[in-house]
DNA sequence: TGGAAGTGTCATAGG
DNA sequence: GGCCTATGACACTTC
């Protein structure tokens, strides 16, 4: 299982630049104060962050003063006019805006690498800001800019190592302690690692073609898999692979291959180096992730990629539908970006990629789980049949802790299943009476347009029969051939059809046709 | 900034 | 009595 990518020179140094554009935006949206909404009803708890909250203004604010002062130094250094504004305005633009816009801008390398671009940007709804917008937001991190200016003018000949060193060099002081390390130690890292094997090109741009890709690999025979469950990426060969561990926010795992799922090739260092090569690398962007000021205390999310991979050895095995591919690229798009450690990035990116409060939920559920060691996810939690549940938690000893977490994550997610439900029905059964009032109405309207058709032809009749009636008592004639007075007599008609003269004084009387009177017409 | 809509959760009734 | 489901009510978030 291994997923192998190899770059030239020019690959590595756009894929340094990726993470500088990430971390930057990490770290600002961290000064910036965005705070991840955790929501847990502890009142103390929203007072520290209420705190914390303070904290970070008065730090962002001292963070835009640096910024505007780097801005007027490099205006001064280029000779090019800067408008400062952008870079104030950008400071207020929220993470999930921020990040996206910078690392969608055309020249990002995010954009030039179609497979990290792909990942973060698989949302079509998320579209790329203007380049311009961009190109400010992205000025406005002074340790970034220095970094960049580095290696946009003398990366092409100076070697990794000394472009870091320039960085640091070129940093104040305070500034040093801060990110260039950080920043120093990912370019340490990839620098070690770069070898050109397979040109970037060839990767897919769609999304469902990366997972495709990603599952091919992992599902190869071919390719070695020393640990299903902890690893993701691996290296090309075995004598140059470096495991990188799954991803998990609790531990000290890979981060960086999370967003940079290429060949670490540590061929040019011994066995004993290599082996320790992946773990240098995590602590160091572990080490860049705490000096650039992110709060681990704070950071929620832990997030447990073994079903999105157990859904990828399913895929490969031929049981895989599109439904089935759709949903694990959902759980990959979803998944990927809570491997940043921190708490701004994944609430901002979790809000973006899927359903805000669902995905919290899930993170909060999930990181109980693991802070509880427990063997399953909550996915399994939720949904297993009662058997099959009570037979696993009973197979496991397992304390009231965790029987007690487990068996409340599992009644809330199964409420929440209902809930969904009823609501659904509630809603069908809304429509369905709405449908049932319209052909109501609608039976109402025929019903009343044929009362009124009926009225209409009962007058008519009745007038036909009030002409007919006066014919026949104008054409009757009694035995002195005279007329019969309309007054005097009357006409009935009788069930068997036949048609009787009347007087209507005897009718009216015995309201019955009398022997003599009766003269059928 | 208020309101509508959506969602998660709790309490409770009923099977 | 315990478990599950359905549903009303409430709190919260998002638009």
């Amino acid at each position: 299982m291994s997923l192998t990518f190899t770059l030239s020179r020019k690959q590595s140094r756009d894929i340094v630049r990726h993470f500088i554009v990430l971390v930057s935006y990490i770290r600002q949206d961290v000064d910036l104060g965005v705070e991840r909404d955790i929501f847990d009803g502890c009142l103390r708890q929203r007072e520290e962050e209420t705190t914390r909250a303070r904290e970070r203004e008065l730090k962002r604010e001292r963070e835009l003063e640096r910024i505007m002062q780097r801005l007027q130094k490099l205006d001064k250094e280029t000779g090019e006019f800067l408008p400062s504004p952008s870079s104030v305005n950008s400071q207020a633009v929220p993470l999930s805006e921020s990040l996206l816009s910078t690392v969608f801008t055309q020249r990002s390398p995010v954009t030039q690498n179609p497979l990290l671009s792909a990942l973060l940007f698989s949302q079509k709804s998320q579209k790329p800001p203007s380049q311009e917008q961009a190109f400010s937001e992205l000025l406005s991190l002074p340790d970034l800019q220095y970094y960049l200016d580095v290696l946009e003018s003398e990366a092409s000949s100076l070697p990794l190592d000394d472009i870091t060193e320039i960085c640091h060099q070129n940093l104040p002081e305070p500034q040093r302690e801060n990110s260039t390390d950080a920043l120093c130690g990912i370019t340490q890292t990839i620098s070690d690692s770069f070898e050109v094997a397979q040109p970037l090109s060839s990767i897919p741009s769609d999304p469902v073609e990366i997972l495709e890709t990603c599952i091919q690999m992992f599902s190869d025979p071919r390719n070695p898999t020393p640990s299903p469950s902890n690893t993701i990426y691996s290296c090309s060969t075995p004598e140059n692979q470096v495991i990188l561990p799954k991803c998990q926010i609790n531990s000290s795992d890979s981060t960086l291959s999370e967003f940079c799922p290429y060949t670490i090739n540590t061929s040019s260092l011994s066995k004993p180096e290599q082996l320790n090569r992946a773990p240098q690398t995590l602590l160091q962007f572990e080490e860049c992730h705490i000096l650039l000021g992110f709060d681990d205390s704070a950071s929620v999310g832990s997030v447990d990629l073994e079903p999105s991979l157990y859904a990828a050895d399913t895929l490969s095995n031929g049981q895989s539908d599109k439904d089935e591919l759709e949903s694990i690229l959902s759980d990959y798009t979803d998944l990927l970006p809570l491997s940043l450690h921190s708490e701004a990035v994944e609430a901002t990116l979790c809000e973006t990629v899927t359903g805000a409060a669902e995905v919290r939920r899930v993170c909060r559920d999930e990181q109980r789980v693991q802070a509880m060691s427990l063997p399953f996810g909550v996915h399994d939690i939720i949904n297993l049949p009662v058997e099959a549940f009570n037979e696993t938690i009973s197979s496991c000893k397992l304390n009231h802790t965790q029987h007690s977490l487990i068996r409340d994550i599992r009644r809330r997610g199964k409420n929440k299943m209902a809930a969904q439900s009823c609501r659904k029905r509630k809603m069908n059964s809304l429509t369905d009476l709405e449908e049932e009032i319209e052909d109501l109405k609608r039976e109402k309207e025929q019903i009343k347009e044929e009362n009124e058709k009926n009225t209409r032809e009962l007058h008519e009749t009745k007038v036909k029969l009030r002409k007919l009636y006066n014919e026949v008592f104008r054409q009757l004639r009694d035995e002195h051939e005279n007329s019969y007075n309309p007054r005097e007599y009357k006409l009935q008609h009788s069930t068997d059809g036949t048609v009787y003269l009347l007087s209507r004084r005897t009718a009216d009387k015995t309201n019955t046709p009398t022997e003599d009177l009766p003269i059928a017409v």
